[in-house]
DNA sequence: AAAATATCGTAACATATGTTACAATGGGAG
DNA sequence: CTCCCATTGTAACATATGTTACGATATTTT
């Protein structure tokens, strides 16, 4: 994915730098926003709470950025916690030099094809949530991920973080996965699941 | 809500209007997006089929526009139908156009505007659908609008709509607002529910 | 290499939710 | 006002899912 500042010049003197160690919480659910960052080292996760439970609302990698939204808006309050889950490096735009960078027509071209990436991947994930069960999430996640990738075989990071992802108990995602074994609709290890009968998903 | 021309000028030689029929489909999901399209009267929905049943994913009313991000993506495909529901007028603007647009600061800043706005409600339903229960999803539901408009009642369109929104079946949601009812948390009529005590939510 | 730790599979059980069908209600049309 | 249709309340039943706990397996640490 493309960084904002590709092919762009003049920029540096609009921002400045700051690193976070691995398990730093970067900002608090409710604490204003009054920056953009980029992500250009690491790795994040937005979480928020729900009584006792922890939902993953957004996860972001380098040239992703995230506060471009809040800096805009009337309430620019995090809509969650925001974690650094690796070592990160933070490029930080201040908001009042947003606008000024935006001006430049290299920077806007590469904005607005991260924001839209941006938009892509929420709506995937309200659609990921809209499933019914737990079976069509499954289905749904490796077929999406099947017409990304073209690739039977879906790396994944542990059955823990897909279960997060998919917002369902990782002992359900596991028997569900034994299911579709069963039955042959899929395969699955320790770091991958591999589609085999695709005809029957859609 | 801000219209992406309000303050502009010069715009018009960009842009061209098309009329649409209460019911009749805008675009199918699948179709490539070469357009960004304004609600300038009217209402659409987004819906997407999972087999057997239907889920909206987006819900837009006048001012609100759609295929900006699509229009910059690789694949350019809608995730959904774009459904009229009411008698609709679009302004459209061919992709060839867009960024020329965009130059324009006034134009600019309030497709920022816009857009964020557009995330923050994306994200405000994935934090709905990431809700455990259905009393979650109602409490979180009726919360989020009690701050928003800072009024105890929140009116409904319809039981109906208020189920698809939060993507539940509709006798799921009459059951759990009973029970709620029951419990004094709330009280609930045709038009609105009205929310009872505070305290026992957060 | 052994020990410690994280990840995962597995199973039993409780329960929230989906499903279906029908009755009650209210609003709008004539 | 009466009839019709859309919306909603209600209930019974089936089942998918959440919950918990533990053993197995892999991975990392020392």
């Amino acid at each position: 994915m493309k960084n904002l500042f590709d092919k762009a010049k003049d920029y540096e003197k609009y921002v400045y730098y700051k690193k976070y160690n691995k398990g730093e919480i970067i900002y608090f659910e409710g604490d204003e926003c009054n920056n953009v960052s980029i992500i250009m080292k690491g790795e994040i996760s937005i979480t928020t709470y729900n009584y006792d439970f922890i939902t993953e609302i957004n996860h972001l990698k380098e040239n992703e950025l995230f506060g471009d939204s809040l800096v805009i808006s009337k309430d620019n309050r995090y809509l969650g916690n925001i974690n650094a889950i690796k070592d990160t490096t933070l490029c930080i735009i201040p908001k009042e030099n947003w606008l000024k960078l935006l001006k430049d027509e290299t920077i806007l071209k590469n904005y607005l094809e991260i924001v839209s990436n941006k938009v892509f991947k929420i709506q995937s994930k309200v659609k990921i949530l809209s499933q019914k069960t737990i079976r069509d999430k499954i289905l749904f996640y490796i077929l999406t991920e099947y017409k990304r990738t073209k690739k039977k075989e879906i790396k994944i990071k542990s059955k823990e973080a897909l279960a997060m992802y998919l917002n369902i108990p990782r002992p359900s995602l596991s028997r569900e996965l034994i299911n579709l074994k069963n039955e042959g609709i899929l395969d699955f290890n320790r770091y991958s699941i591999i589609l085999l009968k695709e005809k029957n998903i859609a």
